[in-house]
DNA sequence: AATGAAAGCAACCGCGAAGTA
DNA sequence: ATACTTCGCGGTTGCTTTCAT
């Protein structure tokens, strides 16, 4: 081994040929040791490199395609509450990334903070935007509750049809689809004010997550209060 | 159609916490 | 106790794509 010489490590966009490499060694070996992964899986990538391409790319269980307006209210909502922790932000979204999640608040929301100090020009160009953008998520939400509307209509429809003691894996899928939307709007209880005249029909149980969720929130009041009395 | 600006996104970097020998 | 390694996080950079003029 050469001691005195640093392994040249390859940098920038990753090929077709390195992420095969990268998602055999995982599925046969697992997560983690990554600074070992470079060399079992023949890559020329330093560990960091890896992880970072298997958590934010790799991932089989990535959520692919936009941020919905649910999730984009999410994030609003916890950002608010945690500041920029994007990791703790992503964990509330599965299948999203604190990577994707940083950038979406960067180029979606950053810069709105910072209107009040652009030209009135470039202002009114920026408002027309943001309208276009918010018509469009309108447009967006009434196809979202249209077709949870119609999922609802379809299971009502095949559990009359299918008055027998199982469920398809077809009934489960939407059954399952529909507890996620009824779980995140009690764990969020900003997304009914926000969504309030989208006539969003939500049953909101009170299940165990919600006190987990309510625990948290106050953790991080505590912090936040703690803070402040650092800073006074 | 050309071009410059802005947006979007993947990847890198530095730092600190946690784990280990 | 300490030095070293590994991991994860947040900030930043730079390339590509999209949009506006």
């Amino acid at each position: 081994m050469y001691w005195g010489v640093e392994q040249e490590w390859r940098k920038g966009p990753w090929t077709v040929e390195e992420d095969r490499l990268l998602v055999h060694h995982v599925n046969s070996h697992g997560e983690g040791r990554w600074n070992s992964v470079a060399t079992l899986a023949g890559l020329k990538r330093n560990g960091k490199s890896c992880r970072l391409r298997w958590v934010n790319y790799l991932r089989p269980d990535l959520k692919r395609g936009k941020i919905t307006p649910r999730e984009e209210a999410v994030i609003l909502d916890l950002h608010a509450r945690w500041g920029n922790r994007w990791s703790t932000i992503a964990r509330s979204l599965p299948g999203r990334t604190d990577n994707e999640i940083k950038n979406y608040w960067r180029t979606h929301f950053k810069k709105k903070s910072e209107t009040t100090l652009v030209e009135p020009t470039k202002l009114k160009t920026r408002l027309l935007k943001r309208q276009k953008f918010q018509q469009a998520q309108r447009q967006q939400l009434q196809l979202q509750q249209y077709e949870v509307d119609m999922k609802k209509i379809m299971l009502l429809l095949e559990e009359s049809e299918n008055k027998v003691g199982y469920m398809t894996p077809t009934m489960m899928d939407r059954q399952q689809e529909n507890m996620y939307e009824e779980q995140q709007s009690s764990q969020y209880p900003m997304l009914s004010q926000l969504y309030g005249s989208t006539n969003y029909v939500l049953e909101t149980p009170m299940n165990e997550d919600f006190g987990l969720w309510e625990g948290l929130w106050n953790l991080d009041d505590n912090h936040g209060n703690l803070c402040a009395a650092k800073a006074s």
